[in-house]
DNA sequence: GATGAATGAGCGTTCATTCAT
DNA sequence: TATGAATGAACGCTCATTCAT
């Protein structure tokens, strides 16, 4: 049946996304993802072309995930503000609550190898449209001054991600959530978000 | 002589930028490095405890340099404004001129290795606290309403980190250059910087 | 199935047996091991922690056999004399038919390594208790005066060992059965046997 | 001045023996015999061709030392019984005067090397003649019945090389010198040494 | 002669991947 | 489909030896 193979797939990509963060991608052997799995080591194989498979698969289908579950949140919106609340209180509460996940978004995916990067790129740079999409609405409907919106993008993007980081190393010991006003205020102050 | 220790110490340092920039710290072997500096592979351990010391030493060396050239710039400028300036201008401008360098410092440094990760955290911790020590001037003397210093700093780095990261990526044909005023813009606006 | 396993377990013991005793155990690669042992280099650590477990092994194995094949030929000899017998014979005949396992005891077991020295001391000492056994026996039922049991030992094995020694260099031609009866006759007079 | 030379030369063999000693022949490094020497690595290779050669030449010169110094000693015994007594008596106390000798005859020079082996050859030999010669000579005066030299050899040299090794190894906290007198009670009983 | 920085060959070990069962 | 024993390429590091000074 076809859910089997799925449910294994996922089963996988679990054990995968504990592993690695657990001791990071290159330091996780394959042997360590299988037994996680509850499968063979040979099983893995059966799944995905190779290790570097399983990375750029937990990533596409997770950040997938978030991504949707942002997309869906911010179809409730009604303005930027709003929408831009959204984005941070999601963006900070999924990886708040997906801890793993975190930390193998923040550190192990920034790898220099050009198979992960370009495969990691789409979902990213879905990510970057959807927060692009929604300054751009802003400056439509005279939310926003005029600005540069790549540049918008960045420092919302940067911001979350480097607060995210900083969780994640626990260079500080405050919960994410704690973050989303004050961020929130950074952002409406930075693109002159009007009331 | 003591200057052809330090002569060669270089050396080392600047081939494994290259050689870490071009194929990642995992995949980049020692002997790689070794060509690209002209020595023997076993002369790095002359120089370098091992491989993973080469990472670190290439870290502290480089960013001290980074953080010490903004330090000595801010040192010029006399109110928020400028000081915010100083660290997008040089940050930007040190990055596009040591394009190898960003390389590593965007992608390597985020290593999940315990031991990395603590050599590296001093000079990210002093860059930070550089950062915080500017937007507490600023609200010392009037110049930023009070506000969450750590959120503020974590935005300024992430921004700058990120907009370092896409240029890397060459995910834009942007040059950093022409981000500095948009990026300035959105820092004053989110700090609120009274001009 | 564990029989097979068991099997490439002793493959490799007799591979590692000829290559040590071709090419001493700090010259002889793990490469050499597996290659005569008709198996890949990491099939090795599948049945090894790593090298020097190997030349353990090997030692406990075989001096293990080597001890117990004394052990049940000694409960047969109803006297001293016959005993004495028994353990130059089954010495000298076992290392003649065993020439590789003869140079690794003779020459490679001198390790100064302590981890190779203690793990080899068992058997070892097994082997002295096994002598000096027999000659407490023949003190005890008056065969043989009072003695110091050490010493003789020390004479016993070391006789035998250095008769082995120059066999295995092949300082004579002649053979180890050869000196059996002679190498007896000095060890009754040197221990006073009663006849 | 060649005295100069000599000194040195024999400067490093007695570094070479500490530094064995200590650590094994293959687990030492050149540096650590140049270190202890007090002279630069590249200075040992001005006085020997390499590191094996150090190995041989600390044999060949102590052995003969040790040798030269039996045989000064056995000429004044007039006896067979005072001869043999003069050969346990000196070997061991050489022995026990020189620990790191000692260790590096009795556990590095087991060497399966062919070089070495070869090279230590003429010491040994020279040794097993003096031996022999000891016993032909008891023969010869009717001190001893007839045997067979060389098993005989082999019992005495065997013995005392056991006893020896047996210190070294510090299986038994004894001295040697406590071993003369019994270890010379089985030589006679073995060669039927007539008082 | 003496130095010691530099060399680079050499090897133990790991682990992603395969394939016979 | 699933297994896991076996594979063997790959690489960090050591250290005996050299040679410019």
């Amino acid at each position: 049946m076809d859910t089997q193979r799925e449910g294994k797939f996922q089963q996988i990509l679990d054990a995968a996304i504990e592993a690695i963060a657990e001791s990071g991608f290159h330091q996780c052997q394959v042997s360590k993802i299988a037994r996680l799995a509850g499968v063979a080591d040979g099983t893995i194989y059966l799944y995905f072309k190779n290790k570097e498979e399983v990375l750029i698969r937990v990533f596409q289908e997770r950040m997938g995930d978030f991504i949707a579950n942002i997309r869906r949140e911010l179809s409730l919106g009604k303005t930027t503000g709003a929408r831009l609340r959204t984005i941070v209180r999601t963006h900070f509460s999924y990886m708040e609550q997906n801890r793993s996940l975190a930390i193998v978004t923040q550190l192990e995916l920034r790898q220099p190898n050009p198979r992960v990067r370009i495969a990691i790129n789409a979902p990213i740079l879905d990510y970057f449209s959807l927060i692009e999409e929604v300054i751009q609405q802003g400056i439509d409907c005279g939310e926003i001054p005029k600005t540069d919106i790549r540049v918008a993008r960045q420092m919302i993007f940067g911001s979350l991600d480097e607060a995210t980081t900083d969780w994640v190393m626990a260079r500080s010991p405050r919960t994410l959530e704690s973050e989303v006003e004050p961020m929130l205020a950074l952002f409406e102050g930075a693109l002159r978000l009007k009331k």
